[in-house]
DNA sequence: GTGATAAGTTATCACTGATCGATTATTGTG
DNA sequence: CACAATAATCGATCAGTGATAACTTATCAC
């Protein structure tokens, strides 16, 4: 039983990208197993089959691998709130299932989101000079979609506060706080999850929303 | 320019537990300053005047300190619950009141708070393995007073729901939300604070509670 | 004094992310 | 086909991490 070590072929010249892809993918499959920061850069490389400091050819930093996947799973959740956004229509059941698009999004890509908005980006800034706002960035892109359907909502005169921008960060923050506890605390002993999460949205539906019982 | 390297006198031989407290103040202030694992154990050990492994007769894990942290924070949290529990009658005024004992909690100690709610627990378990639950048992202890508030709202009869579990759990998420936000993303583009936390609890308060505009 | 022992030390380990310079393998060109 | 150019990659190594082992020193009870 000797070590195995399985080395991937090298790849032909032009087709670097492709082992950036194999990466990423490597990388994504590791954090879902064993966390973030129990995975080290030499475990990524071995699972890819290649030498850990081959990893740096394609990422500057361990953080930019993360980074990325993070860039990647936002651009999903912006595609899934302008699906919502396309045919939306501002009625309350409408608004709740939009809510829900959030919420399955972070349950789905819970690493991806464990990276956007749960990982300590150091307080000294460190993080942030390395890896830039894009991560950031990309989920303010997401967030944005989000203040454009409840401006519809807000402009069908469905609100209690007229202000989308603080209508959104509440809903935001709201949302957020039941996906990262469900996510970061999965052994709490939480109601039953579906139960929770329906309770959840119609409670934020009620706060923002006027004249629905 | 040398390095001081200030050497702290050696305790005499009862006093060890007094040293455990110096490290703990030292990691606090450590901790709140850098954030939580750009600091190192030589660091802590630099900061009280003593070698690092020195901190090893003290604390099994580095990892223990922080939850010794955290645990000691809710504690605090716990004497607010209690405090705000005490005195108080079910309006929606002193509900809100309520929610807000929470985010400045939170906001007060945004790294007990981190350590508490916003660490990786690795997927394997390994920190729960070391650390025990101790200090989620201690959130837990705080959000069992919380509960008993929220049981007082719902006996008056002024709740939409009447499981007190589920509409705890759904409020301490969404006051989760917000405060894990403000403190892993300060820099986002925010609504002005007070704004926003007066906002957020009104909007928890209308989904909650009845009859209240 | 003299042992016992709490308190603290130095040296070291395995591991981490990251960098350096050398070394392949592939490629378009002559 | 041979050859230089270069993308892709590796081995060796660095400083820093948390943690451990074995040793020393100060303090205390008697």
């Amino acid at each position: 039983m000797i070590a195995p070590k399985v080395r991937s072929p090298r790849k032909p010249k032009g087709q670097g990208a492709e082992r950036r892809e194999e990466i990423l993918d490597a990388a994504l499959k590791l954090f879902s197993a064993k966390g973030l920061h129990t995975v080290s850069t030499r475990q990524i490389a071995e699972a890819v089959g290649i030498s850990q400091p081959a990893l740096y050819a394609y990422f500057a930093t361990k953080d930019d691998i993360t980074a990325e996947l993070c860039i990647r799973a936002f651009a999903i959740l912006v595609e899934r709130m302008e699906a919502a956004r396309a045919d939306f229509t501002p009625t309350a059941e409408r608004f709740e299932k939009a809510l829900r698009v959030y919420v399955d999004f972070g349950l789905e890509n819970p690493d991806a989101y464990r990276v956007a908005f749960m990982v300590e980006k150091g307080l000294d800034g460190t993080y942030k000079e390395r890896v830039g706002d894009r991560p950031m960035m990309a989920g303010i892109g997401a967030f944005q979609r989000f203040a454009e359907i409840v401006g519809e909502v807000r402009d069908a005169g469905l609100t209690h506060d007229d202000d989308v921008q603080r209508i959104t960060q509440t809903l935001w923050a709201g949302l957020h706080g039941l996906v990262s506890l469900l996510i970061a605390r999965a052994d709490f002993p939480w109601v039953e999850r579906e139960v929770l999460i329906a309770c959840h949205i119609s409670l934020l539906r009620r706060g923002a929303l006027k004249g629905v019982a």
